[in-house]
DNA sequence: TTGCATAACTAACAAACGTTAGTTAGCTTT
DNA sequence: AAAGCTAACTAACGTTTGTTAGTTATGCAA
């Protein structure tokens, strides 16, 4: 691990455990052992940190999505696959995905904008699918809009209380969620 | 209202849209026409506007399950009303749910320790009643856990998207998510 | 051996923060 | 008329914040 991924990866832990605007520079150098200006020879700066957390996150959740969609036809198993793999990215780094559902109003600007589009085209695939669920009359009397919030939100929520340590690991708990 | 109330439901409104950290004192202050020095005449400090606001909310939403297991006998229909009046209580005011949804976290010691704490009685009232309707027979083959977390995520995320002047009245989602 | 890149350091800046102190104008009560 | 309360003000405080500038030791390449 370069001391680049070093220094980001706790950034990660310190913020999921104080917040991103609470964690200030000063708080990340002490945990990798060394002053705050030292931090901008690897970084640009602080927000840095969390556009390139949660537009990596982004993409891994995209990707994700694409393949579900070239790869299966039946829509309930489309639908299987694609919470299986949304579990999987968002309990695969839950500091990251901390950043991801809950700090990116922090982004600023254009960034922020730019962001918030790919999650609404991301949300709008995975609507898709439920749709055609529901055409294919495998899903019954749920409003499409509604039920992929729904379904977004537990998804999203897994992050809050997934423990790596725990029982449930995360193929079980896609399984549990499908279901 | 109270030039009191005033102040806090102004702050609501700004910590929604920038976050509380984010929202400075100053920024409050400006929003209501005065000095940031001013707004201590009425409020003793930031937090306590947090802390009032979170406090708050837990209380409607302890009442509205103890009437809940009050009145209801039938594990379907004790669910069902749970979920409304949970519903209700978020969508009633959305700049207060979402300090209550996201920005606890940011109580100071031992008030925090005291949130969560009923919080999770709360979260247990909320299993408990889901238990019974296992033990009824009337959900089936859910681990009872698991699906009230499950539950409390889809309704606190109807926070992030619920619109007073939308088309959804707060009883219409209870019923959908009931479903 | 010289020269350059890397990664750390110290020092400092300007801005913003929550909060306190002290003051004052305008009501309301005595 | 006097006294007291309310709600605003100005000024300032000590911190903390993100960031920049300038310096230095180390290690690799020419």
């Amino acid at each position: 691990m370069t001391r680049r991924q070093e220094i980001i990866s706790t950034a990660l832990a310190l913020m999921l455990k104080k917040g991103y605007l609470n964690t200030s520079m000063r708080d990340i150098a002490a945990a990798v052992n060394m002053e705050a200006a030292s931090l901008y020879n690897h970084i640009k700066n602080k927000e840095e940190i969390l556009m390139e957390t949660c537009f990596g996150l982004a993409k891994t959740l995209e990707m994700g999505i694409k393949e579900v969609n070239d790869i299966y036809f039946n829509a309930a198993e489309k639908l299987r696959m694609a919470v299986s793999s949304h579990i999987a990215a968002i309990t695969q780094d839950l500091n990251a995905s901390h950043l991801f559902v809950h700090e990116w109003r922090h982004l600023s600007g254009e960034t922020r904008e730019q962001f918030v589009k790919r999650r609404d085209l991301y949300e709008q695939e995975f609507r898709d699918i439920v749709v055609l669920g529901f055409e294919e009359g495998e899903f019954k009397d749920v409003d499409p809009k509604f039920a992929t919030l729904t379904i977004l939100a537990s998804l999203n929520w897994v992050g809050e209380w997934y423990r790596p340590e725990g029982e449930m690991q995360a193929k079980e708990i896609a399984d549990k969620l499908t279901q």
